[in-house]
DNA sequence: GTTTGATGTTGACGGGATACACATGAGCCT
DNA sequence: AGGCTCATGTGTATCCCGTCAACATCAAAC
């Protein structure tokens, strides 16, 4: 019934070793070029040369290899924002530094960006890290050591300055049919707006 | 090869009579009960009552019978942006009212949400009526009529209104990990911000 | 009353997710 | 050394889904 001898094929072990983290390197990469289109079990494990089932080893189901490379995009996006942030001291720039990173990436890597708020059924296993909510918040929590923002609005000013970002970054990215014009002084302005929200609501 | 009779079961008729709208009718409720995950063509078929290749004489394609349905959903979206702007005069009071009623939207129907912005490889054959950003635009247009808001900044005004409400609606539904906090302050804070950067802005 | 075209049905094929049984091989125990 | 064990892969089978080609039904046009 089964075969005596497994021919390897093109394969130089039977083990792959390292598996798990190559099926995350595809799924990004498939991402990067083609959103969730192209993250099916079946497919991911023909990219790195090994059966499907082999990925059960690693990851209980489909979906749950999805919500670990949505994960991975969530953090490739919050990487983009800290370095963004490095070579900015004022707390506005800082703070305009990170809105335009957020909306650069959702711009610029529409695949990577659809996938990291994919709805998924399962759930991430640990904590985003680094993560671009802990990320937006420090920047408000940096104006409010300022004082330009009042402590007790620092969450409804998280909220507000993380909503204009995500929303124009959702509606520029992907085939929406809501898709808004485009260009570096429609951000700008779009990201003065916000300073001006976050800054100049309760005087 | 073929049965000579075809028996027909449970079924009145053997013509359904009106298919493509029994379709966007189930497709609706389940977009409702459970956003995106059940809209596949064998799944709205059984549940019509039909075949799944009788799917096809409607549409072409599953993917295109998936773009139908998140139509219905925008469409749902802007006809209720309506009925809240009926009963209101002001046009701050109309402004606050569509977005209210928008991020009401998201909240109260997160499967009806993500089935409208969902990113679908076929596009809508028509323009959406009515359309939710057209009735967004209408009211910032009125802005512009009471001298609220410059002319020549009506579109970066309605980018920015808009991105707001979307950006929320979205972190807000669903199961996002970004998850704001979620009451009803937290939304008119979330308004009141938004009227301040659409109206103050260029004193 | 026949023809015809719109609308449905069957059956088949290809592909994806995943359950179960089996294979491989590196490291540990004796 | 020689063998055991367990993590990790493979093979095969099953079920479901999307879609094609061929055939069936029926109402309306002629």
């Amino acid at each position: 019934m089964y075969p005596v001898n497994i021919k390897l094929m093109n394969k130089k072990t039977y083990h792959h070793g390292n598996l798990e983290e190559a099926l995350l390197t595809v799924g990004m990469k498939e991402a990067k070029a083609s959103g969730f289109r192209n993250l099916g079990v079946t497919h991911l494990a023909k990219m790195v040369g090994v059966t499907p089932m082999a990925v059960y080893r690693h990851f209980p189901s489909g979906e749950n290899l999805k919500a670990a490379i949505s994960q991975q995009a969530r953090e490739e996006l919050a990487r983009r924002m800290l370095e963004a942030l490095e070579n900015e001291e004022d707390v506005k720039r800082k703070f305009m530094a990170t809105g335009r990173e957020y909306i650069r990436f959702g711009l610029e890597e529409p695949g990577l960006f659809a996938v990291a708020f994919i709805d998924c059924d399962a759930s991430p296993q640990r904590e985003d890290n680094p993560s671009a909510r802990a990320i937006l918040h420090d920047a408000i929590l940096d104006l409010c050591n300022e004082g330009l923002v009042k402590p007790a609005e620092l969450e409804s000013v998280a909220n507000f300055a993380w909503s204009i970002v995500h929303g124009f970054a959702m509606l520029a990215s992907g085939n929406n049919p809501f898709r808004p014009e485009i260009s570096p002084s429609v951000i700008e302005n779009l990201l003065e707006r916000s300073w001006l929200g976050v800054t100049q609501f309760s005087k």
